[in-house]
DNA sequence: CTTATTATCGAAATCGTTTTCGTCAATCAA
DNA sequence: TTGATTGACGAAAACGATTTCGATAATAAG
């Protein structure tokens, strides 16, 4: 009961193994007759091709890889989701590995991936990733590229994103609207680029408001953790009463800073608000239910596949490739935490 | 800049492509001079053998799949986590799926990792799947297989579970000691062999404890959701307002149910007490936080590739293999909801 | 009736490893 | 000296699909 191979149909139907595989793909100089005899008995006897043979000659392993900070992280698996299912309806197998957002882990991983002969590679880069060497390399070795949500603005490929800026511009604008004038915001650390453009639409909407920034109320969670959002939640209450509404990088320190608030009997959003970012599943779970900005991670999965994909048929071609960057829309999600 | 292969080594340190391919697999007719040099040019060029090759000659691929109901999912994620750490130390690469708990899907799934000529699969069946043929059809191909969590009892093959009604029992008997009497479950849907367990583990609770079982307080999730434990929780409080506590199969319903009560200002743990199952992160994050039982599904996944590779390494030297069962130790972590 | 063209098909090389089976020289035993 | 053993290496045949390049027969053109 082993997999068939072409030989095996071949003697079946004694024809050569040549005319049989020229038969599944259609050459012309195959009689019309002869391919619908091939092609009817490979389905009754459910035949596919040895995908790694069939590499050797071709040089494509129809696969891909992905890599992705965290695994268990309710945003990437929605990407992952959408990439498997575009993935699926080509044809091609998905390699998922994780770099545990450690720069040294993500090097390995896309060695591995490059040394298993994907067709491509997919990532989201690690937040203490500092330099874009081994990115660069993946080009290098003439393999396509697309990177998603965590993007670096050094390296040459095609991306796809969302406008963290104008995102968060627009949920922090909302608490303006409703009327709050001192608005803390917890920020990512200082490396990713997302980090930095959620705090400059902090900024930006502040100032457009004719609000102050004061530095004092910015605070900087290294691992986007609900326990920093718990402690800085607390320094909060402690050391500036005056704070009336929280802008947090992600929906995580936000509920962390929510379960503090609940626990000193704080209301919500009455005596401080607060805004998350990203829509995981939980924010609309907790008391009182999380406002955020919705980040669209299925889609954003399928246009990177995609891309990847308008990528390798190109580069098959011999044409070149401009790199491309999709804008992905986010919308506000406003619930009772605002 | 393509990827080297024997041959280039070959030239390189004028041998043949036999003697380096032996060398570097500590063949012992290789004089211990060779070896040296072919490792160290090996190593410094950092040569790693074609995947796809060596899988035509060896038939192995050094892949493993992976089933998974869910993606996007705590435990499944950890489950993941924990085979692909195991998997890396043993240079297996891993491809997910998901069945989206769906039985048609999760034949198809299996039916592409067999086609991908996978070393083995590991996997988490559907609530939905109601027939083992797809499962044994894994066997009979000669491809190991191990289950986790979600297993059956029908399928003769390698298991990696909790023993959910010891874990069910007692949490039960945890809000039975705390004084509440009148304990209503949330269970699963009637399929998978967890959710029945689970309920048995609630029954054995009262019978030992001489509390009356009622059919009524007995409520049906049939997709697990929050959505449903909010639902129940409202019928618990219109219809059944002597019920002082709740078991539920998972934790997303719980929380659910206490997002309710929040809202009715209902106390927790004071005039309901609510039990989760799973330990997922979220549990720890609401208000109050939930007890609940700790799954440790990294643990689970790492003994699930374990089992995989005994019986790898078994059938290889053609031997008999014995489906094993482990057994993973859960434990009661009790929060501020009980 | 011969020659050129077309339509079908196959032989064989190739991809990069692995592994069996030889080969050859050097060493040993007799 | 002869025959047997050992040590170190290579040639070559797989694995299964793809693809180039011929080969053959049937048809059309002259």
């Amino acid at each position: 009961m082993k997999n068939l191979t072409l030989k095996d149909i071949a003697t079946a139907l004694d024809l050569s193994i040549t005319t049989v595989s020229k038969a599944l793909k259609d050459y012309p100089d195959v009689s019309p007759n002869t391919k619908k005899r091939v092609k009817a008995y490979a389905k009754e006897v459910n035949f596919t091709p040895n995908a790694y043979a069939a590499y050797l000659r071709t040089q494509e392993s129809k696969m891909i890889g992905v890599i992705i900070p965290q695994l268990n992280h309710y945003f990437f698996s929605n990407v992952l989701k959408g990439i498997m299912n575009a993935a699926e309806e080509e044809g091609y197998m998905v390699i998922i590995l994780s770099s545990e957002e450690s720069y040294e882990l993500e090097k390995k991983q896309v060695d591995r991936l490059m040394k298993q002969n994907v067709d491509g590679i997919l990532m989201s880069i690690a937040d203490s990733t500092h330099d874009t060497e081994h990115i660069d390399n993946i080009s290098k070795q003439n393999i396509p590229l697309v990177l998603f949500d965590k993007y670096s603005k050094l390296s040459e490929c095609s991306s796809v994103i969302i406008n963290d800026q104008n995102a968060a511009f627009t949920a922090v604008e909302h608490l303006i609207k409703s009327g709050r004038k001192n608005i803390a915001h917890l920020r990512g650390p200082l490396l990713p680029q997302n980090s930095i453009d959620r705090f400059l639409g902090y900024r930006k909407a502040l100032e457009k408001h004719q609000l102050p920034y004061k530095k004092e109320w910015v605070f900087t969670c290294q691992d986007i953790t609900s326990d920093e959002g718990y402690t800085y939640a607390k320094e909060i209450l402690d050391l500036h009463p005056d704070i009336d509404a929280i802008f947090a990088v992600a929906d995580m320190p936000a509920i962390g800073a929510i379960k503090h608030f609940n626990e000193q009997n704080i209301s919500i959003p009455e005596q401080i608000a607060v805004m998350g970012f990203s829509n995981w599943k939980i924010s609309g779970l907790v008391t009182p239910a999380l406002s955020t900005v919705n980040q669209p991670g299925e889609t954003m999965g399928r246009k990177a596949f995609e891309l990847f994909y308008e990528e390798l048929q190109l580069r098959k071609k011999g044409k070149k490739f401009a790199p491309k960057i999709i804008e992905v829309e986010t919308s506000l999600v406003v619930r009772d935490s605002t």
